[in-house]
RNA sequence: GCGCCUGUAGCUCAGUCGGAUAGAGCACCCGCCUUCUAAGCGGGUUGUCGCAGGUUCGAUUCCUGCCAGGCGCGCCA
């Protein structure tokens, strides 16, 4: 079935098409006309500037070359109305009762509402988080948390296969640290120099010595990797543990160890040797990323033998594609800018190309104020925001919406004071509330026996503007998804279901749903309360798509 | 010094193939629950879209320069 957008912008075509056959413009079809929802409803359900577009190479005035096409426009029964406005804008009104057979389409599509194929079949390896396993995890990771996952599930829905991959970082130095830190406080001795603070380490040191308390009485050094080893696991259980309170599920934790394990680092740089990029100096093996735009080459592998981070990360990109990825999503924190890059570079050194193949996204950083001020973030002072404390505090909901609300690419400021109330101050509860209040609806028709089938619906019933209003806000979701799929920006699903939340209580507060009193049941109250039951569907649809629950009552 | 991101209402922020009087929430004022969830609705007030140029029918949007803030520039991980 092809949507109004679709039916419109095919009769456009064909009616410039035919103008220029008559030779009324002078000019070439373009490839695609920009239909707009006007913000001004005086301005009709569509609007097009194609005419503006055209008017130069048409030799004519705007105006003119919009009534040239509107006089081509075969009349369809999806048009009511066509307008010429402004300088040569051409306002598109659609007849009422046909857009209100897209109810029909909600209803039968369901869950599926809002899907399409523009992705179809595409490899995603989607990686978010990849934290060291060195301790809880905290509000740089948690933007991410819900960013990442709800992205995921915006690729889905445009028919990606996605894979979610968290990389855990458990090689290097900062494993060793750990491991002295833990060992340090299980022996009750003085953490080292650079090593982790915080309870959290003497919490772990105790579970360490409780599961296995003969790892104190090893030897010096293999009671140190006993300690590290026995500590990342109960780390990584910790974490996992926290992502899955917090709704967001991985399909592969993939360890860096197991990298080096298999080799994947040597068939990195042979595989980009043979393509022709590395080099050596200084006894070293470089990568030369500036073939490819970076600011200067990078070190594979150190003069004294030993592999730099970089590798791990070119090998795993690398690992990342052999295993048949598409495309390759990086989610980094701005602290981590300076990879794109390379990271960039690294792919086409490996004769991928960059455009495509990888995608780095880069998050800003996330500020948060309690008590009117700004809570500084320092591992030192002990200050850090784990997640599981901003969950405790707003709730899972509060915070994966607010998280996801914003474009990753601002900075964000989060007030816990804010998120704790149950007000519309928080949009969380905006669009939750319309559910439960349209859920409410339903329910009580359920209850007054009123029948909702499909086929009781009679589309010419919804000729309110109200209603009007509510179905072109429904007919917008699909191109939402599509849009916040192909940018990668979740955060359109969450402004779009403001605005739908918005739409509905106006509707609701204009347009009587159920029958009053004795009244009987009316085809304009089915149709009004399939109507919701639509709404109900893409809202639901649209906080599906954040992972954020819907819920029935609040 | 070089690079990335940001600068829109008192506050938090939307607004990307350039479009019509620049939007939302909060805050502030005024109305609305003797029938569907008032966590709601309606109305009012609020702007040099950082500054200066350029591109054109038209710029918050694209280009250049500048100003301000955040972050980053290792044979560290």
């Amino acid at each position: 079935m092809s949507s109004q957008v679709e039916i419109l912008e095919t009769a456009i075509k064909a009616a410039i098409h035919r103008a220029i056959s008559t030779g009324e413009i002078l000019s070439a079809t373009p490839a695609t006309i920009t239909l707009d929802r006007p913000k001004n409803r005086s301005h009709g359900d569509y609007a097009t500037s194609v005419a503006l577009q055209l008017a130069k190479s048409a030799g004519k005035s705007p105006r003119d070359v919009a009534q040239i096409i509107i006089d081509h426009l075969s009349s369809t029964d999806e048009i009511s109305k066509l307008e010429i406005a402004g300088p040569g804008f051409i306002n598109i009104t659609l007849n009422r009762a046909g857009q209100a057979k897209l109810v029909w389409k909600i209803l039968e599509s369901g869950k599926n509402f809002g899907h399409s194929n523009s992705l179809n079949g595409v490899r995603i390896n989607l990686e978010f988080i990849s934290a060291n396993p060195t301790g809880p995890l905290h509000l740089g990771h948690t933007r991410w948390a819900a960013v990442g996952d709800a992205l995921g599930r915006v690729l889905s829905a445009v028919g990606a296969d996605v894979t979610r991959e968290f990389y855990i970082n458990d090689r290097g130095n900062q494993m060793d640290l750990f491991g002295a830190s833990i060992e340090a406080s299980a022996l009750g001795e003085a953490i080292p120099e650079n090593g982790y603070q915080g309870d959290y380490i003497v919490d772990l040191a105790k579970e360490v010595l409780e599961v296995d308390p003969t790892i104190a009485s090893l030897p010096v050094g293999d009671r140190l990797v006993a300690f590290r080893e026995a500590a990342y696991v109960l780390q990584l259980k910790d974490q996992k543990q926290t992502l899955d309170n917090f709704g967001t599920h991985f399909d592969i934790w993939f360890s860096e160890r197991s990298l080096h394990d298999q080799g994947a680092v040597e068939h990195g740089v042979e595989k980009l040797r043979a393509q022709g990029h590395v080099f050596e100096l200084e006894g070293a093996v470089w990568l030369r990323t500036t073939d490819f735009g970076d600011d200067k080459d990078r070190v594979l592998i150190k003069s004294d033998g030993s592999l730099t981070y970089f590798s791990s990360d070119t090998a795993y990109y690398i690992n990342k594609r052999e295993r048949g990825f598409d495309i390759c999503i990086y989610m980094l924190g701005a602290d981590h800018h300076g990879y794109v890059g390379r990271l960039k570079a690294t792919a086409a050194c490996a004769g991928d190309d960059p455009e495509y193949n990888i995608h780095v996204l880069i998050g800003q950083l996330v500020k948060i104020m309690e008590a009117g001020q700004e809570v500084k973030l320092s591992k030192r002072a002990g200050t850090i925001i784990t997640l599981e404390e901003l969950v405790a505090k707003v709730g899972v909901d509060a915070a994966r919406y607010t998280l996801i609300r914003y474009p990753v690419d601002t900075p964000m400021v989060m007030d816990i004071d804010i998120l704790k109330r149950n007000t519309n101050e928080n949009p969380v509860y905006y669009v939750q509330y319309a559910h439960a209040r349209i859920t409410a609806v339903l329910r009580n028709a359920g209850e007054l026996k009123i029948p909702l089938d499909v086929e009781s619906f009679d589309a010419s019933q919804l000729i309110h503007d109200r209603e009007n209003e509510l179905l072109g806000a429904l007919a917008n979701f699909p191109r939402v998804v599509a849009t916040a799929a192909e940018l990668r920006q979740p955060h359109r699903i969450s402004r779009y279901l403001e605005d739908l939340a918005g739409t509905y209580h106006g509707f609701y507060a204009d347009c009587r749903v159920l029958p009053m009193g004795e009244e009987n049941p009316s085809p304009l109250h089915i149709a009004r309360l399939l109507l919701c039951s639509a709404t109900r569907t893409v809202i639901a649809n649209g906080l599906d798509l954040l992972g954020v629950s819907a819920p029935e009552r609040m």
